[in-house]
DNA sequence: GACACGTACGAACGGTCGTACTATTTTTGT
DNA sequence: ACAAAAATAGTACGACCGTTCGTACGTGTC
């Protein structure tokens, strides 16, 4: 890893950080580069725009979600077991910064602004809900869920459960949400036996 | 109505339509000012701060969702047509305007920005889940839910699916959702009856 | 030793933001 | 009709935005 690899990466870490305590769009590369104790122009020179540094965030974030919220299921068992640890991941990873999920806040900041973030965003949204769908297909082969249930109506619920705890605990800090959330799983995961 | 309160609803009225389109952080002075006609001093002197005009857009918004919304709803029979009704025009509601709910929007928006909106707009949506608390509790007495349910639960189900609604529509724009979210609320309605 | 390259810097650009002050015009009450 | 009051415009400000420029200091290569 040369030297400006290594810078680059420190930036990254920073700027997701900024980005999962303030939004995407607070990352603004005066104080990103005030919090890696850089000039603007030199921190710029590793990206060469903002939508480069704003994709780029998107993506290493995209890569530690991975490796701290789907892989880490993967190692439940397959079916209802598995969608439980899912979600326990995904609610630890959304609870942990105080803005919430990072790509639930760009997903709502960049839904109406075309560009390269908001497409980058789109395909990163769209593998997120192929997660939920496989994790719904594996419940069936495990026997654990009907035959006949539809992956994708299941991944839609599912998703709108987490994007419901997301709004109960970030705005209204909302300490019965956890609950409330479980209780809602339990029944879902019910209607799909 | 002076002519000075008159002007203020027309930039209300225009602002709201801004907000609805990009969302309330967008509403810049400058920007309401030109489309407004009118120059920014001279506008400006209406609100005597961003705050104040970010606040007022969002009451009016509530007035405006109060009317076509929320009310429309009580003319239908208590219960689950009226349930029914209300997830209508509040889909209604969102679809018109390309940017989605403007409620929805702020709220990610202003989650981590405290002061007057935030707070404003806190209570809007607390007021928003006690409208959803009492159509559960109306249905219960309707004779449509059971008598032992949880109307907090209910109020955070129902504005769950609205949230992946809103995500599916917005950002995905995918098109089969709306009889998704239907087949949602038909199950969620049968699991309280 | 000359040269190119990677890396970072400070300064400045044109632009927009919210806000403050001062004029000027328009409306209103008598 | 006229003065008081309200409404609007004009101008300027300091701060911040993303971006560009010229420059300087290593480090490795021919």
């Amino acid at each position: 890893m040369t030297k400006g690899e290594d810078t680059k990466q420190m930036i990254l870490d920073i700027g997701l950080d900024m980005a999962s305590r303030l939004g995407l769009e607070a990352v603004t590369i005066g104080e990103l580069a005030k919090a890696a104790s850089m000039s603007k122009s030199g921190l710029f020179a590793h990206f060469q725009s903002k939508e480069n540094l704003q994709t780029e965030i998107l993506r290493y974030a995209g890569d530690v979600f991975s490796e701290g919220v789907v892989v880490p299921s993967l190692k439940a068992d397959a079916g209802i077991p598995r969608i439980k640890a899912l979600v326990n991941n995904w609610v630890s990873w959304t609870a942990k910064i105080t803005g919430g999920c990072i790509f639930v806040q760009a997903s709502n900041d960049f839904k109406d602004r075309p560009g390269k973030v908001r497409d980058f965003l789109l395909l990163q949204q769209e593998a997120w809900i192929d997660s939920l769908r496989r994790i719904a297909r594996s419940a069936i082969d495990a026997g654990h869920f009907r035959q006949d249930i539809d992956c994708d109506q299941f991944a839609f619920e599912l998703y709108s459960l987490l994007l419901g705890f997301h709004l109960y605990y970030t705005l209204l800090e909302n300490d019965d949400i956890r609950m409330r959330q479980q209780a809602s799983l339990e029944a879902l995961i019910k209607r799909y036996q």
